[in-house]
DNA sequence: CAGTGGTCTAGACCACTGC
DNA sequence: CAGTGGTCTAGACCACTGA
């Protein structure tokens, strides 16, 4: 009937978080030590500190210890083009990121020629199978892990382009597109939230509980779509905002500590 | 080096899983069962259950065994206003699900006044702890729990309107409160993935670790935010969707089996 | 009532970190 | 090397379900 003990622990250690009396260096008294505080076993420590580090509060390392995280939340902009600045010669995520005084980055820029898995065939309205370009990128924000971003293009559309190379297009990829007379006209955005892959969670330097979400952007012209663009977010930390319809949108999404607007336009894709 | 044994237990069950070894009811062998299957303890198989729990594959129940979990996926469209029909005399919600097929339900309707938590209160533009009119409600499709949903009126807005009653307002609380001179014309939306808490676990039917999304809207007149509603959905059966800009979007979001669009409109906020 | 999952313990060995 | 978290075992008692 009464609460389950790693549920108080876990309630307890969530309030001693609160009130600040770890920080961020190493924090966490180690797993024995909590066992003899809490007059538990190691186990049922653990059970605790497995709900905790799902909330995103905590962070075990193995052979290190359990560190408190730093959460810094970035909403993300996904109506806007803000940042977008055709033909300024940057790449549209930093110039985004830079122009917040953050220090972004990007890392092992891929391009593959892959076959289409069903969820993306579907979407760009090709044959489950068919070639696809896939130009991927991880990014990070102050050194810290931010996304991870596949983006597919159907042959017909990346064929003669510079899509087909392996190299970075500096004033983006929408402009390469709208070059050879595919123009983007609209988009349409869908929303998950899961568990992450080990890949995920790795890169994300979560835990394989802390939830992740997946947004799926299908680019189209007014002939067909023309590019998907899968990014996957930690949830924790990330915000993802529309701004329809009114103007007046003026304090909005100020309701936590922290956040930094980051505006992850459209044509930042790769 | 290997993969510890948890991770296996847990690949092999979701191969048999996939492979269709267990359909809908009663479906996995008991944790003793597996423990002998797989030579492990049965704390092991415990960490391999938990895994494909949180991925919303399997729902365990005390007291009677773990099931293979059902998962039909709901796209919520969030930028159209279709099935929302003012003046019809029917609830936004329950037209646009009845409108598929499906069986809609609403449940616990609230109308409380609270004083504003500061995530409120910032995105309404009101004093932290100054009164506010929440209008809650919980639903159901199919049967099936869907969402939780709570609406923050400022006392501003809802004074003088059926909003201070606790009774559903037939043709809609947009409509109520354009009668009183707050015309909506814009939202925000803003999106983030956490964690359940136990109460929206409990009601969602999904485990602890089973990421839900949370919507937060803030509606707007051409003068002030009207309204703030938040919902949480259970994130491994829900699509949020966006259509933005161009009119080409036929066939897109089909990829997934067993999908369907449920447009949750604005105006279906209580 | 027997069988299920939920909680909890005590102890073990391992892999990894940093000194 | 000692200390950390990661994995794993064997067993216990409990709460809940359904026949």
């Amino acid at each position: 009937m009464p609460e389950p003990l790693y549920r108080q622990v876990a309630a307890r250690l969530r309030r001693r978080i609160a009130a600040g009396e770890w920080e961020a260096g190493k924090q966490l008294p180690s797993e024995p030590t909590l066992a003899y505080q809490e007059n538990a076993s190691r186990n049922t420590i653990r059970l605790a500190i497995a709900l905790l580090t799902n909330e995103g509060l905590v962070e075990s390392r193995q052979g290190r210890g359990t560190y408190i995280r730093e959460r810094a939340s970035f909403v993300v902009e996904l109506s806007r083009e803000e940042g977008a600045l055709p033909g300024d010669g940057k790449d549209a995520f930093i110039a985004a990121v830079t122009k917040h005084g953050r220090d972004p980055a990007q890392r092992d820029f891929r391009m593959e020629i892959r076959t289409a898995p069903p969820e993306v065939a579907a979407r760009l309205q090709i044959d489950e199978g068919a070639d696809v370009v896939v130009r991927s990128v991880n990014r990070l924000i102050d050194k810290r892990p931010w996304s991870l971003q596949e983006s597919f293009y159907p042959m017909a559309v990346a064929i003669g382009t510079r899509l087909m190379s392996a190299q970075n297009i500096s004033d983006g990829t929408i402009a390469e597109m709208s070059r050879h007379g595919h123009i983007q006209t609209g988009y349409r955005d869908e929303i998950v939230a899961r568990v992450p892959t080990h890949a995920e969670a790795a890169f994300l330097e979560i835990g394989g509980g802390v939830p992740v979400v997946e947004l799926f952007r299908t680019a189209y012209s007014n002939e067909r779509p023309i590019r998907l663009t899968i990014t996957v977010y930690a949830g924790d930390s990330t915000v993802l905002a529309y701004d329809l319809g009114g103007l007046w949108a003026h304090g909005a999404g100020e309701g936590r500590n922290g956040d930094v607007a980051i505006s992850d336009s459209d044509s930042a894709a790769q």
